[in-house]
RNA sequence: AGGGGUGUCGCCAAGCGGUAAGGCAACGGGUUUUGAUCCCGUCAUUCGUAGGUUCAAAUCCUGCCACCCCUGCCA
């Protein structure tokens, strides 16, 4: 109903339509709940493309909602963030964005109503002494000697915890279920604690904040959720969940379902992990093109498109998994290749002197923007002395290789064939300029004979203009750096090389920020969206094209 | 050692009792004014493992093994 019949549906939607046949939901609602603690990543991407997605194939709804119960560790610049990324990414929510925060009245009165019940009580039990009295996995817990006192009385101390009477860690309120529960969860979990801590949404109205196991259940409940879906690690955590909406008088009861996230080999998932690569230096910001968030990506030069369609083809399941870079990889490229204008850009730029070409004659030549898109052309420059990339030339060479060799002719892409009769050196033995004659008459056509085996690209020393190409690489050397008990030692230095003397086309004169390319040979690139500017262009590499010369090369 | 999960190709992932989809990667070959793209071909007699049920099992049953998560007043 929601896919062409070929695609395989994976188990949540199995779920969904169940209970769409079933009658048990006549619509789907779901909800994207991120804590505003941090910068959204690759992982979040993965969650978002399943909520809004499912809600878009469904035709429902899925609301953005900010877990915003600890004021301790939130602000309000991470929200921001996370809203943008989440429209960048291409989803709309539904209706204004939700806060945990926004329930903090309603929330209130459930607990009391637990209380009431006596399924809730106020623990004077220090935090040490509640995790001695939680037991372990093999020791059931003990009940606090706070457990059973009168309703009345916990009524009475939770208004006044409220009210700021006492200090952060002195009470708290427990739910009251069982501290011999084989499922730790369950040992009359912790649902309110005292935090004298201003909120950067709710101000000093609180001093008190509910946990998020008390909370999201209600939240989802409250915003009429259907399905609740979120990582593995909660699966303990659906029995309380339950729990909680079977207590309090609620009428909607959301499923929770749970599926594994998202591990991308060479990087970190974690925010704390993200935080310290931040926070100590290693990398420019959160949305260092090197990071793993949405805002790092976007700035890379990754498009939505990309980032969904990778999603979409890792698929949903329970299994842990990793998944290889060269997906996400393929995905981009699969997108830029069919939507990027083409463009020449020499990175490591060596002077070609075309001895037979008139001095001061500059041809203007037509160039297409793409090979196989109707993209339109542009104007290239065609002059005496032109700018090659040193990776391009060799002296000598044996038959793979299909550049510019000394005494041999290639192509100059998008203009004529030229052919490389001398060479000149410093005394260190560094080229300084190739010379090379061309052949006229070989514009959109091929010479005489015979077909030059190579395309190279250039631009013309005259009609170019000097860039900064900032070219990156992983930023891990490892596959699973996440699990490495030093992450620093794993950083590879070289994720990122700076070319200052990298020369571009007239075209990309006034590029705008933003704009993706295929720069011809080389890769994708993007101009950077705050420092590229007319005058001072900034492009980011956001990934090299496939590179098959590299495995013979490699060969040997 | 208690609870909760998961095991199908190098990495993802379909499959839901009728005899192993697909994607990525890899490897051959063709086209090409990008060593790109595109095209064509190869790539699991086998589904963690050992038994059992059945005419028939990756799918059902039993045992075993491996891995992941859980003892925050974090989410």
């Amino acid at each position: 109903m929601s896919d062409t019949p070929d695609k395989p549906k994976h188990f949540i939607r199995q779920i969904i339509d169940g209970d769409l046949e079933s009658g048990k939901h006549s619509r789907v609602g779901t909800r994207f709940p991120p804590e505003p603690n941090g910068f959204l990543h690759v992982g979040h991407a993965k969650a978002i493309c399943l909520n809004f997605g499912l809600a878009q194939d469904y035709q429902g709804q899925c609301n953005l909602r900010f877990d915003d119960t600890n004021p301790a560790k939130e602000e309000e610049r991470y929200a921001k963030a996370i809203e943008e990324d989440v429209h960048w990414l291409g989803f709309e929510w539904n209706g204004d964005i939700r806060h945990a925060s926004d329930y903090f009245d309603q929330l209130y009165v459930f607990a009391k109503e637990l209380i009431e019940k006596g399924l809730a009580y106020v623990d004077e039990l220090s935090p040490e002494d509640i995790r001695e009295y939680r037991g372990t996995f093999e020791v059931p817990g003990k009940n606090s000697p706070y457990r059973e006192r009168p309703i009345k009385e916990s009524l009475e101390l939770f208004e006044r915890m409220k009210a700021g009477e006492f200090e952060d860690g002195k009470m708290c309120l427990r739910a009251k279920i069982n501290m011999a529960s084989p499922n730790i969860n369950m040992r009359d979990p912790v649902i309110y604690r005292i935090k004298h801590q201003h909120h950067h949404r709710t101000g000093d109205k609180w001093c008190i904040y509910p946990m998020y196991d008390f909370t999201h259940c209600i939240s989802d409940a409250l915003e009429g959720i259907t399905h609740s879906l979120c990582t593995l690690e909660f699966e303990d955590h659906r029995p309380l969940y339950d729990w909680v909406l079977d207590n309090i008088s609620i009428d909607c009861h959301p499923q929770q379902i749970e599926f594994s996230r998202l591990n991308l080999e060479h990087t970190v998932t974690s925010k704390r992990k993200l935080n310290q690569l931040v926070a100590d230096g290693h990398v420019d910001g959160w949305d260092d093109p090197r990071m793993p968030t949405i805002s790092g990506m976007r700035r890379r030069g990754f498009t939505p498109e990309s980032i969904r369609d990778m999603c979409d083809r890792i698929g949903i399941t329970k299994k842990v998994n990793t998944t290889e870079m060269g997906v996400l990889e393929n995905c981009v490229r699969e997108d830029l290749d069919k939507n990027a204008q083409r463009v020449m850009v020499v990175l490591d730029p060596v002077k070609v002197v075309i001895t037979n070409y008139p001095d001061d004659k500059v041809e203007e030549l037509t160039a297409p923007n793409h090979p196989k898109e109707d993209m339109g052309t542009r104007t290239i420059y065609m002059s005496k002395e032109v700018f090659i990339d040193r990776a391009d030339f060799r002296e000598e060479a044996n038959k793979k290789y299909k550049r510019l060799v000394l005494g041999k002719s290639v192509r100059l892409r998008n203009s004529y064939v030229i052919t490389a009769t001398d060479v000149v050196k410093n005394e260190k033995g560094d080229i300084l300029e190739i010379h090379c004659e061309y052949d006229p008459d070989t514009l959109g056509k091929n010479p005489e004979g015979q077909k030059p085996k190579g395309v190279i690209h250039w631009v013309s020393s005259s009609h170019s203009l000097p860039a900064t190409v900032r070219l990156y690489d992983r930023l891990f050397n490892v596959p699973n750096p996440g699990s490495e008990e030093n992450l620093v030692s794993t950083l590879n230095p070289e994720s990122l090389k700076v070319i200052d003397g990298a020369r571009v086309e007239m075209s990309l004169k006034t590029v705008a920020p933003e704009t993706r390319f295929q720069f011809e040979r080389e890769g994708y690139f993007c101009s950077d969206r705050y420092d590229c500017k007319e005058g001072s262009l900034v492009f980011n590499r956001t990934v090299t094209l496939r590179d098959s010369w590299a495995k013979i090369e490699n060969k040997g």
